[in-house]
DNA sequence: CTGGTTTTTGAACATCGTTCATTGTGACGT
DNA sequence: ACGTCACAATGAACGATGTTCAAAAACCAG
């Protein structure tokens, strides 16, 4: 008899609740459930993570994993432009894909007052710059700082895009009504980042 | 002796509701606190609406009504790229003065599978219809369905810069920063609509 | 007052996350 | 083989929380 074999218990415990998240919705994991699929008992979780919101941003660090890989394609078009247009549709096709990993990774919130851990907070800023990359080589002109600005705001406004169509209605938003609409953000963006930089600069 | 003048139990339930998010968040919303604060027993919060979330809703309800009171003075502005412009500017300014209440209308999550009642759904219409008008003049080449959807991008970026930009820490995002840094973001998009119109048309 | 209707109450319940004394397990020395 | 010991796993128990509902209180017409 081939018993399965166990890997760590720690990553079944998280197995279990990427399972749970992408089954019910980040408000659907409960401790006795992600035990219960897991094959241990109630107290292990706190042998393996200190609460249920490590066990979440575990989780998530796997899905930024994921959202990343999805990205890495994009950045092969071959202008900045066409680079940036394929990375927002991809995250778009990505959070359609993903729904509730993806929704948990927004929607997770610690208790009042205490702060993201450091390991996950990089994991956010790693996605971040990814993105950035490309609309340095749009706006040369800008200094780093301003960079970080701008990328900030480009991911912001995408993600409100997606994140307004996504909410509510769980089924029912076409895949292609907001691949589209995304494109409309960013080709407007975009076009609006090469006439400021065609005419007076930065400001 | 002239005793406190009691209104509506109902309301002084939404008050007290009101205050103890504005203090501690949403998260921080715990019915004792709420029956305590408006000096009733637990159960009566059952009285005067179905559920917490009924009760988060009635809250958010005034949370969109001032801010479409405060939203209300951008119209006056005298082109459609300025209204725009001081409508998302009002917009940054009012979440920034009001983290918690706002917060509250966009961290609120009802169970899986149930749908926000219609009387709700149709406040958070009627803000982004106010916010539709001066894009429709912005735009008069596109058919009020691309118009609605348009609308409904440009909220969702604004929006999601806003609430990139407060996410995380609690203090310490300056105000003109992120005021700025709306403004460019619909600069962006205003510039890119109307090269939009200028060229092709719709596409 | 009286009878009936409505409102208010708060103890009791169900469901959570979390803790911790107890139990089980396996590696190591003798 | 046996005993020992450090560590992992267990699940009953606890406290916090949302919700229910039988009883009490308040109200009001006749």
């Amino acid at each position: 008899m081939a018993e399965d074999k166990k890997p760590d218990l720690r990553t079944r415990l998280i197995d279990a609740a990427e399972a749970e998240i992408a089954e019910k919705g980040l408000m659907g994991l409960k401790a006795r459930d992600v035990t219960a699929r897991a094959g241990c008992a109630l107290g292990a979780i706190y042998n393996a993570v200190s609460d249920l919101d490590e066990l979440v941003m575990r989780v998530n660090s796997r899905t930024l994993e994921r959202l990343g890989a999805a990205l890495a394609p994009a950045s092969r078009a071959d202008s900045p432009e066409a680079v940036t247009l394929a990375l927002a549709d991809a995250y778009a096709v990505f959070a359609l894909q993903n729904r509730r990993l993806w929704s948990a990774l927004f929607e997770h919130r610690l208790p009042e007052g205490v702060e993201m851990p450091d390991w996950h907070r990089a994991e956010h800023e790693v996605l971040i710059a990814r993105i950035g990359a490309p609309l340095a080589a749009l706006r040369p002109d800008l200094p780093e700082e301003a960079i970080r600005l701008r990328v900030r705001t480009l991911f912001g406004a995408v993600h409100g895009v997606v994140h307004l169509a996504l909410q509510g209605r769980l089924v029912g938003v076409p895949e292609a009504l907001l691949r589209q609409e995304v494109a409309a953000l960013v080709g407007a963006l975009v076009i609006g980042a090469r006439a400021a930089v065609a005419g007076g600069g930065g400001r």
